[in-house]
DNA sequence: CGCGACGTTGATTTGCCTCAACGATTGTGG
DNA sequence: CCACAATCGTTGAGGCAAATCAACGTCGCG
């Protein structure tokens, strides 16, 4: 839980008195590779803060086509927002890459924490602020880059990740068929 | 300024007290058609509510080629969100493409507010929010569609954007060449 | 009226995808 | 602990959606 408090106070200040509130609403739990947090079609209801592990969320179109949305590690959230806040079925997938411990919030706890600890309000809106323009910018590098510019740039950017990650989920983020950037790693050796 | 109150009170419980305390903090002003609201480079200084017109934040590349990353009509903000928070110069446009009137709130403030007027920190969470839920949808949609869908799609969502914007504006929005879009409309004629 | 900006149309090119086949690695049951 | 299957990354051939390049008609505006 530690990892959490850290998280929350290196943006909020945020007191003892605070976190006992917010404890009793936090549920940790741990899951296995190739679990599934969530499914698409259910309700996400929780965000979950990871404290160890890796996982990607991604869509599945009708030609059985694969998008990573996001991958998360240690120190993000994850979830299908969409789903998370409105209540509608997801349409992400949330799938499990290492042994990983979260932290979860449930959605129908959310809106009383936030007026029992206002200040977590506080550090939610920096998180989606930050998370919003983090979403703005990666849309225009995929309209205005290469392929070939999209992986260099995601190797300077997530030098770990590219480590941890298989190459084929690496390829689904950044709009690349598996073969495709197979071929453009070829011409990086050479 | 009775919209941007309007806005507010429809996503939170908003006081005369509450208002009076903004007032002071924003600023007015009208911009003609062509003019820029924000230059890429420059720091942006302000987030704006569009009370009346249209404009549209695009990024140019270094081959001339833009990007658009959004368009703003009544009830919209607007900024460079990233350079907005950070300070750092902003890597959009923002041009005026029908005579505007806006409500700003510059970004020197933005902080002294939200402590002054708590309500509009959950204000801003909610806006912060579906924005980044919206852009994670247009992200992913962008990888998933053809550009023919993605048109069709943008006639769906923004029936009216489609009469009051050129059509290289909204080509550029869809990662579609000019030509190529013409080319979807003519197919789409017959 | 004449210029420039905009949308259109056609010919050609290209970046990336699709499909298919093949090693290498992983993991699993006997 | 090995044999076999499954999964993964690689490589090559061919194809396609969309880009590029270029030329033309049209409209609004100085």
């Amino acid at each position: 839980m530690e990892t959490l408090r850290a998280h929350i106070e290196q943006q909020v200040s945020f007191t003892a008195a605070d976190w006992d509130i917010l404890q009793p609403y936090l549920k940790r739990r741990t899951y296995l590779k190739r679990q599934y947090l969530l499914q698409a079609g259910d309700v996400c209801q929780y965000e979950s803060f990871i404290v160890r592990g890796c996982m990607r969320a991604f869509q599945v179109d009708a030609r059985g086509h694969e998008a990573v949305l996001q991958f998360g590690i240690e120190n993000w959230w994850i979830a299908d927002l969409n789903s998370y806040l409105t209540g509608e079925p997801a349409r992400f997938h949330v799938e499990v890459l290492e042994d990983s411990e979260v932290i979860q919030i449930d959605r129908t706890d959310l809106e009383t924490i936030y007026t029992r600890i206002p200040v977590l309000e506080s550090y939610f809106r920096r998180l989606f602020q930050k998370g919003f323009a983090a979403a703005q910018l990666r849309l225009i590098d995929m309209i205005t880059h290469s392929a070939l510019d999209r992986y260099q740039q995601f190797l300077r950017q997530y030098p770990t990740l590219s480590q941890r990650i298989p190459q084929r989920h690496i390829a689904a983020y950044l709009d690349i068929t598996p073969e495709h950037l197979s071929k453009i790693r070829q011409q990086l050796r050479s």
